[in-house]
DNA sequence: ATAATTTCCGTACGTTGTACCATGAAGATA
DNA sequence: TATCTTCATGGTACAACGTACGGAAATTAT
């Protein structure tokens, strides 16, 4: 294989995936001493993809951050697509397991926050495409975490699986906006600001984007950019989406 | 630059992005007749990626299929960038005009259902990382209609541009999670059933797995399993998810 | 005719994941 | 202790990527 590919969780072989994501020991080795653990290599591609991007995580550089040769590494991992699963796991990891006893909207509002938060902490999270649900520890810990939340409600099995869905599909997408956003005006250099100065009076000259040929949108555009400074405002977008999602489902479970 | 970094949108010269979303005709030209138009390019550029991934839209692959040299490509589009930049624009062109006039929620609903179509239509559009927003005709045309199905309800320009971002958002996620599932099923050859018998005998000899410490988790998986027959199903978490938005914006509404 | 401009494209560079293979280190067996 | 077996290490190489650079050829303006 060549190049790299869009990859997605759960490419590769099953039982090393599950192996590894669990950490089982395996027989005794024989040959000579590994310089270094799996932890070590997941350790160090965090590292990079913490500082810069998933993209930054290459194999050349994680080895070189370690000080072996790139493919060293390939005794630890039998791919990159692997080691991504793994950091995507370890970063789970950092959830808490306690929940607020004070009632499901409180409960409910905690797993999203914490989610919200390590998205931030871990923007390349939201660089990887989930294939198949990664079978790991913490991945299993926060899909639990999320299911006990919303216990005791009378919701069902499926309602209840709909409902997490929902809820983290949503804030997975209101984070993306933020890290997006954010990371477009670093690596521009730009603040939507100044990068809509320069775009205004570009778009002022083509008579087609006539404002009032988009009444509403140029309207509530400004009003936005007034309001913000900004195009939009992610952590607004959060909240107020969060109050209407959890609005729609107390209805849900108040109807029974 | 080499390889390809994690491209956005409006990345490149804001000038030449706009003026080549809209199309300005540019002044007289002094050289040999182009063999291409700039149209033409987008348009095998979007063939590959509906035929395959947006990962397939590369500069050779698209100058393969015009018959020119992947030089030639660099006359009409300043960069890889600007290219998705332009099919994203041309791509939401798809999107009808025309709203339902029986209530906000069929509306709303149009909304929805048309950008889920889209996505499934073309979900390499999912694989564009949104950094500014494309200021195209065609994306102006989308806000401009999520904004005029929520026309009439009272609501601030603020609220009016969380509640379509929230919308959007769900759907763009909602659908992200049913063309990824369907991209891995295809290009792992494996269906989630058959996947899930490879990995559950795997799990089983994990003693740390045991379905007793993740007891909701367990639960609920193996009920989704048998009722899908499948991890989960995208095309209900769809509708519930709207549904549920729906009566969060309802309520939103009726307070006033 | 000449000059100015623009298209087209061959070549080349730096980047990626990783296949393949040789080298040598360390435990197992005699 | 000597030999065998197994495994970590890493050098080299390949195909694919975006695109910088610069020359050749074509077209229009003068």
């Amino acid at each position: 294989m060549s190049g790299m590919s869009t990859e997605y969780t759960g490419a590769g072989d099953p039982r090393r995936a599950i192996e590894l994501l669990w950490g089982v020991p395996g027989p005794p080795r024989r040959g000579p001493k590994p310089k270094l653990t799996v932890d070590d290599v997941v350790t160090a591609a965090i590292r990079l993809a913490d500082a810069d991007d998933l993209e930054a995580v290459t194999m050349r550089r994680v080895a070189e951050d370690l000080g072996v040769a790139p493919m060293s590494l390939y005794t630890y991992v039998p791919s990159h697509a692997e080691l991504v699963d793994l950091m995507l796991d370890r970063a789970h990891g950092e959830l808490a397991d306690e929940l607020p006893a004070t009632g499901w909207r409180d409960a409910v509002t905690a797993v999203a926050e914490d989610l919200w938060q390590l998205y931030h902490r871990h923007p390349w999270l939201l660089q990887v495409t989930i294939g198949r649900p990664p079978l790991g520890p913490n991945t299993f810990a926060k899909y639990e975490r999320e299911l006990t939340a919303l216990d005791g409600l009378g919701l069902g099995d499926l309602e209840l699986d709909a409902v997490v869905s929902l809820l983290t599909g949503f804030v997975r997408g209101a984070a993306r906006g933020s890290v997006d956003a954010a990371r477009v005006v670093r690596r521009s250099g730009l603040t939507d600001g100044q990068w809509w100065e320069l775009s205004a009076p570009v778009l002022a000259e083509i008579p087609a984007a006539d404002p009032a040929n988009y009444p509403r949108a140029s309207r509530v555009g400004t009003s936005t950019g007034q309001a913000y400074g900004a195009a939009d405002n992610p952590e607004h977008h959060f909240r107020f989406g969060l109050a209407r999602i959890l609005d729609g489902v107390e209805q849900l479970v108040s109807r029974g």
